[in-house]
DNA sequence: TCTAATATTTTACGCGTGTTAAGAATGGGA
DNA sequence: TCCCATTCTTAACACGCGTAAAATATTAGA
């Protein structure tokens, strides 16, 4: 019942009397073997248990076919459908995924990219944790392979790498036109970390405002609980503000969906969204990424799409291009796609 | 301002002026050198770029020193706090993860399982898709390496290998038990694809309903959709019956809280908590697991616990006990921690 | 200063596969 | 039947580092 279990090409070519070398060769391309051979390779592999060494079949190889995806955190549902869809893509090409989650832990994060060096990967998306981002260890990783970055960008340093994500400012300002035109000019809610999705979406909200002829008006964010998930940072800061009778008359535009989920929260606890008898309440909320959860809160949250799917197959097609040298380094490309409007039930 | 770069550590043997097998060992363990040595050396490294290959280190090692984690899917919260925990435990061990997605599907979780074979991973903690894993893969990867199964188990094979896990029953029980004497015996929402967890908890509620009294009644399950996501699936399947004023005054306990919250959804969409001036609602719902946005949803969700957590560190501890060899395969350990209710605004 | 213990180097081989070059075998078409 | 283009075998080297044994250097203690 068990079949014998060969642990060597070596081994593996005398038992079926083909040179370790035209196995080798079929292990990487099947087709490259006449076709009579291959039948006897895949014969004899029914009968036995053999798995090329991983290690070894990387060693001495230019290309490791390998592609690295890092990320600042795994809980959280936009991330994970982005490796999933480069992962799709990737495999789609013949690229293995090997994925490190830096944690929002710059330490980690340059240990992630050390990974990557070590193993060679052809080329590495990354989602970098913000402003606290190691220079060092992500400019030593972009002269050793192509580097491409999604969702979120760093400020002051690697224009000369792609970034793949979303145009926030096209899609701010459609939120707060819509919201502008619907009600009462919204506030606005942003995350207690600071990557360039933030600070980006802030400026966005406030130029648009003023161009609107409204007051800006920040929520001036809290300075413990950085270490808490956005829902229950927004869900505490929003809790205080509505237990002292602030803001429950506002439209908060929060800078991303897993926020303005808190906030729901917090507003249905305070009983925002209308209590019976009371007439139809002022308070609204906006989020902004449509995560895959917007739509079952309640009431549901009205946002802008992020089309994770499209930012991840651009990312992996440009990662590619790079690989296969089908574009310059210099022509560093900025790819956004736009957001569109989710009118829901919360504004 | 680039530092050189050195890319075999012979080369940086010669640059430093350490022997290699030197430069070898301090990389393992720096203690395990002079201390001057190892001054030397760390003195040199900061001024020239060097890591090692990632590949050639594991080739001749006894010990890769890998833990692979394999699961069924990356869009859940459930396996992703699962992964960070397992990480947390692994590293700390000095383990670094592997992580693998085999999407539901049994020829990428064979794939998976033979990526880990490849790698020659010390141990491998596995969260099977169900009946449909490859009984042949998983054999092979057993008698390869130790592996421990999470979350879920495989029913009929592989006795002989761990499983950390919740107690169905034990939580099952406890939340049946609280909604029937709290209002109206429930009805059993379980999920579209048939893992373990699946059966045993609708076995639990079956029997502790028939101990109770009560005739059980599980919703037929819908034979479209088994490819949605667990939400979208909940809330098509119970639109569908609130639309037909089926289950309208029901208690519905769901397999886990992902259905919950597209129970909710529907409900909420067929205003089943309760209009105003209609009175008190009789609907209700209750999940399984608490997954992290339970509370969010609104009603907040009731459910009972599943102590991601606990379950992570003692699988992480578990295989390493294995692959320390301070335990038998044979004495199978089958470690399930007790939930927990927790009792919110839906039921 | 000498000896013993410890630390390091030298030397050598091994890991399992990629890769190349030269020659041998094979197969199809004229 | 013969020739040529494929395909294969053989042989050898390469990859970057782990590891073991023996030789040498360093250090501590007397």
């Amino acid at each position: 019942m068990q079949k014998p279990k060969i642990r060597t090409m070596e081994k593996l070519s005398s038992e079926i009397g083909v040179s370790r070398p035209t196995l080798s060769r079929f292990f990487q391309d099947p087709t490259s073997v006449r076709t009579s051979t291959r039948a006897r390779i895949e014969n004899a592999l029914q009968t036995v248990d053999y798995v090329p060494n991983f290690f070894a079949t990387k060693m001495n190889r230019k290309s490791s076919r390998l592609i690295g995806v890092i990320v600042p955190q795994l809980n959280d549902l936009f991330f994970t459908g982005l490796i999933e869809a480069i992962e799709t893509s990737a495999l789609a090409a013949d690229y293995m995924v090997i994925t490190q989650n830096s944690r929002n832990d710059p330490a980690l994060e340059a240990q992630a990219v050390q990974n990557m060096v070590a193993m060679g990967t052809d080329g590495v998306i990354m989602a970098p944790i913000g402003e606290a981002s190691s220079i060092d260890a992500l400019s030593r990783l972009k002269q050793e392979c192509p580097m491409v970055f999604v969702d979120s960008r760093l400020q002051d340093h690697f224009h000369d790498v792609d970034f793949i994500g979303t145009d926030n400012q096209q899609s701010i300002w459609l939120i707060v036109d819509y919201l502008c035109r619907s009600g009462e000019p919204p506030a606005f809610l942003s995350m207690p970390n600071r990557n360039s999705n933030n600070l980006e979406r802030e400026r966005a909200y406030t130029s648009r405002m003023l161009e609107l002829g409204h007051e800006p008006m920040v929520v001036p964010p809290s300075t413990t609980g950085a270490d808490l998930e956005f829902e229950e940072y927004a869900y505490r800061l929003m809790d205080a503000h509505f237990s002292h009778g602030n803001l429950v008359d506002q439209t908060i535009l929060c800078a991303n969906d897993r926020l303005a989920i808190g906030v729901i929260r917090a507003a249905n606890r305070h009983s925002l969204f209308g209590t019976p008898g009371k007439g139809p309440s002022r308070f609204r909320v906006a989020g902004h990424d449509d995560y895959p959860l917007s739509s079952f809160v309640y009431p549901s949250l009205t946002t802008v799409t992020q089309n994770t799917h499209a930012i991840a197959e651009a990312a992996t097609g440009q990662l590619l291009r790079h690989i296969r040298r089908e574009v310059r380094i210099e022509d560093a490309v900025t790819l956004t796609f736009d957001a569109e409007l989710r009118l829901r039930d919360s504004a």
